[in-house]
DNA sequence: CCTCCACCGGATCGTTGTTCGAGTAACCGG
DNA sequence: CCGGTTACTCGAACAACGATCCGGTGGAGG
């Protein structure tokens, strides 16, 4: 009796499900990494055996897909009135939750299909459809600002958050050896210290946005 | 003597190098993607061993690096006289490459430092500085071209390459059971059929490039 | 002929995702 | 109260992977 197996309390907490491997699978993902990731490190912190695991979830590749898009209810539906100002709001939080969560932008390349990225997804396009936006235009509005973003953070999750300071200190140097070869680069590019992540996403994003209202009007 | 371990002509052609590694490597993710690149097929193609390859190359990930950025060869750097002309002959050869060897989207999110991305990002901000675009434009025109088009590509290279029919067809059923739950993005998302991709990516590309013209004159 | 050194690869280690099958606890109709 | 079904757990094991160790091998130079 008292050596049988391990009770509830003793195993930690609440019993095992879907929900509680995502939220555990994110928290690992956020203090260590995509890589560090492993369904027996998971499962550990779960407090069960590894292959328990595969009662609730498939495969690896699903605690991913679910772990992305359980990042994404962190983004608020915006109320706004003015489309503008919605679509602004919405695609600024996106671009934070990403950036908060800097594992997430590898996984960008896998199809995005969760409720909670088409919620957002349906509110872009509503919200462009609302201010007048009509195809052509609608899908390349669309997809230019969900690809802008993505784009975006993608690269600003690489350099400022999963390269440690040792890979930009090397390549700020790696830089600076070759200033003859890449002339306009080394003055003016990246890692230069004087670039804005945060205001060049905005003022990229103000210009898409320029360009989306002048098709309204015309047509 | 004949019994020997084989000879060079027997092994397949010219003798190991790192070039003949990343060759053969990028015609290996060209054939059969990303999660087919290991080690030992790479050897197996080589006509080698596969703890020789270490001898070349210090990591797989240095293997991943080198081919990423071997793909950018192919893109012309333009000479243009006229900067937007570059600009978009640039752009939209980055993104045919990116297209062309789909498993690359997946790797955009490791710091780019080869010779070849260097070449053409120093391309890229010597254009925009001969037109006249001066800080904070500059960063921001820089950031968001390279951007979209990054974003752009692992977006299509997902959906249109990466994900076999099979997945495509699940996507839109799903889409089509939950058609109340998502109504603007049921109607006119993607998957509809009646998005053209090359014509949304040069319409963002255009009012990005509006955009940064605009910074010109007023400075 | 000997030595050195760039280059090669078999054996092996530790780790990974995933499967198999034997278990156990809780519930349910009788 | 009981027999059996269902939901769930997990140790052992497998195949494949990236990487290292260390003993080779062959050609160039003295």
């Amino acid at each position: 009796m008292w050596l049988r197996a391990s009770s509830r309390e003793e195993r930690g907490g609440p019993p095992l499900s879907r929900r509680r491997i995502v939220e555990e699978a994110v928290a690992l993902l956020d203090a260590e990494g995509a890589d560090r990731l492993t369904m027996r490190r998971l499962a550990e912190r779960l407090g069960t055996g590894s292959t328990t695991l595969y009662w609730h979830v498939k495969t690896k590749d699903d605690v991913l897909d679910l772990a992305l898009d359980a990042i994404f209810a962190a983004v608020p539906i915006p109320e706004d009135q003015e489309w503008r100002a919605g679509v602004t709001r919405l695609i600024g939080d996106w671009r934070a939750t990403l950036l908060r969560h800097p594992w997430s932008a590898a996984l960008l390349g896998r199809p995005m299909l969760g409720p909670n990225v088409l919620a957002r997804s349906d509110f872009l396009y509503a919200a462009l459809i609302g201010a007048g936006v009509a195809e052509p235009h609608l899908t390349a509005a669309a997809f230019g600002l969900s690809n802008f973003v993505i784009g975006s953070a993608l690269m600003q999750a690489t350099w400022l958050v999963n390269a440690d300071a040792e890979t930009r200190d090397a390549a700020r140097d790696h830089m600076d050896h070759q200033r003859d070869r890449y002339p306009a680069l080394a003055a003016h590019g990246p890692l230069t210290a004087t670039d804005d992540w945060d205001e060049s996403f905005e003022r990229g994003l103000n210009w898409l946005l320029d360009g989306v209202e002048a098709t309204i009007a015309t047509g």
